[in-house]
DNA sequence: ATGAAAGCGCTAACAA
DNA sequence: TTGTTAGCGCTTTCAT
């Protein structure tokens, strides 16, 4: 069994005090260049890796970075995922994951484990049912802890930190906008993030734009439980005139498409569809769907270089203000929309 | 801003030795009644939490797990990394997640970031480009610094290791069968994992089920890129009669669904569609897709559980020869096959 | 029943 | 140029 080699043992091994060595490893200038090369070799032939508990326990530093995650087990998420740690990694930073299952007391409990693992910054989008009950004191407290967190995606108004977020309201109307143009009069939106505050402002951007146009109805279905959801919408298009569907997230889309080849009618000539999400579903169903694209890759990173930044500020510069960056979102135009 | 309260601080307040205040809190016997209900309440009072990087220094366990991955951005291992998370939170254990980007180079390099900040065990799907290298001496070292590895899914022979797999060879002559019993004559096997040690599993039973019926045919198309791929299934699927496609894995069932509607044949009447992916464009599409369920989120959690009793061994028992789990798929019948 | 002291592996101020 | 020492926060053995 190989032993992990410590300064200790190089020191014994060198006749050398272990302070020495730790500074040849660094190649402090007040070491001999003599010295400093002895120390190195040995280090190299044992393939000598400090301690990284050790060090972080000096140094109170580890290199981590929190991640907490509504679910997974969704390609916003995911991506945002890959993205953060793909950031992370350029700095030498690790991530530790967790997900709440939108559970406001797993949020808390993971939050608290994070924190006291002591991991350097946090990066967190919001519970569902955080939003909902909007308490958010166990992030705030964060502060005094003098742990940074960056919000992401799912944000609170009352949390005051750095926040990456789309630019949701006008995302909606830009698919709203998309589906009018292309001759659609009856607009039908699914949701079943209503309750989020990524909900309530795309909901307010597609109202927005069908007020302004006169004459066109913006109906929405809101969806809690997906079977329920699925039926009320085969009823509401049965029973109503729809040419357009925009879905509001992954659930909705998914539902929109099934339902409308379902009951056979043809996408777009009959039903334009356009969503949020760019799964694997949107990419490989027939007609592939019109997205919005969220660039949630991007939306990670940022997130991540902002907290970078905040960890370990320039030393030259006083700190900044907290900032909200808002990325653009594109309409990624493909064949469900006219 | 608060401070973190450490063992001393208690110690100063209550006019105690640090040894002492340390014993009360793990509820000592040789600690009087008395002396654990003081310190045990101010404790409370300050919400005193040991510092983790402290106790692991001394420990040398981290409760944290090194998961590598292939990539997220795949329903398969998604769920898989949320049944690790899952299970491993269960037993108070973080997990530290890095994707390889099935680069055999990043494999490298995040497995030697993860065991220098000392991960206690490692969780890992091999990269495709491990596999086809079949380079895998940066897994075997691990066991010199004593750190225990389970792999999952792709595997490799040449590690000795707990291992969780499911039947891979069995699942695809099932998925076989389904088709040839329900009629099909003509299969098409696509497959994007053709290098993988799954991907030849699953030719080998597919194969072995068609040669044992007469007559049959199976062709197979490995796709390399993604682009090329979809051309030459297009251009196979109209020269040749195919009333049956098996797909093994996520991209492979997507290009297909998408051709077959392309090129306007019925499914599951004209060709019938069975894949290895579970991702929502298979419970999506219309119809639905036949799958084989790899019960992902099993898979991770089974692997969590053997990798926990491998760090955390009975003392009672002496340590058990490593096993690999085989989780059996089950196939999930639904509207793209008869 | 309580405390002193050593040590996990490292850094850094200070001494020599 | 090199070494001594103290200390990060905790556990644990061995006094008292």
């Amino acid at each position: 069994m190989k032993k992990k080699v410590t300064l200790k043992q190089l020191a014994k091994e060198l006749n050398l005090s272990i302070s020495t060595v730790s500074k040849s490893l660094k190649n402090d200038p007040e070491i001999s260049r003599k010295t400093i090369v002895r120390v190195r070799e040995l280090a190299k032939f044992y393939n000598y890796k400090p301690n990284a508990l050790a060090v972080s326990l000096k140094s109170s530093k580890t290199k981590t970075i929190g991640v907490l995650l509504p679910e997974i087990l969704n390609n916003f998420f995911a991506t945002a995922l890959f993205g953060i740690q793909q950031e992370a990694a350029k700095e030498g930073y690790k991530i530790v994951t967790c997900f709440t299952n939108e559970s406001y007391q797993k949020e808390v409990d993971y939050l608290e484990t994070l924190t006291y693992s002591s991991v350097d910054g946090i990066i967190l989008a919001l519970s569902q049912e955080t939003q909902i009950k909007n308490k958010v004191s166990h992030i705030t407290e964060l502060a005094q802890d003098n742990i940074p967190v960056v919000l992401f995606d799912r944000v609170s108004d009352t949390i005051q930190c750095d926040k990456v977020i789309i630019d949701d309201y006008d995302a909606s109307k830009k698919a709203v906008s998309h589906l009018l143009d292309s001759g659609c009069k009856h607009i039908l939106v699914i949701s079943t993030i209503h309750e989020l505050s990524v909900g309530k402002l795309r909901a307010e951007g597609a109202q927005k734009v069908v007020t302004a146009y006169t004459g066109a109805t913006l109906s929405t279905i809101e969806v809690t439980q997906e079977d329920e959801g699925a039926k009320e919408i085969t009823a509401f298009l049965k029973n109503h005139k729809v040419d357009g569907i925009l879905g509001f997230d992954e659930l909705s889309v998914a539902l929109a498409i099934h339902i409308v080849n379902a009951i056979g009618k043809k996408i777009p000539e009959e039903i334009a569809i356009i969503g949020f999400s760019d799964s694997t579903l949107s990419r490989y169903s027939s007609p592939k769907i019109t997205t919005i694209s969220q660039h949630a890759e991007e939306l990670g990173s940022m997130a991540t270089a902002l907290l970078l930044k905040r960890m370990n500020p320039d030393t030259s510069e006083n700190t900044p203000n907290f900032t909200t960056k808002v990325v653009k979102t594109s309409l990624l135009k493909r064949a469900s929309t006219r």
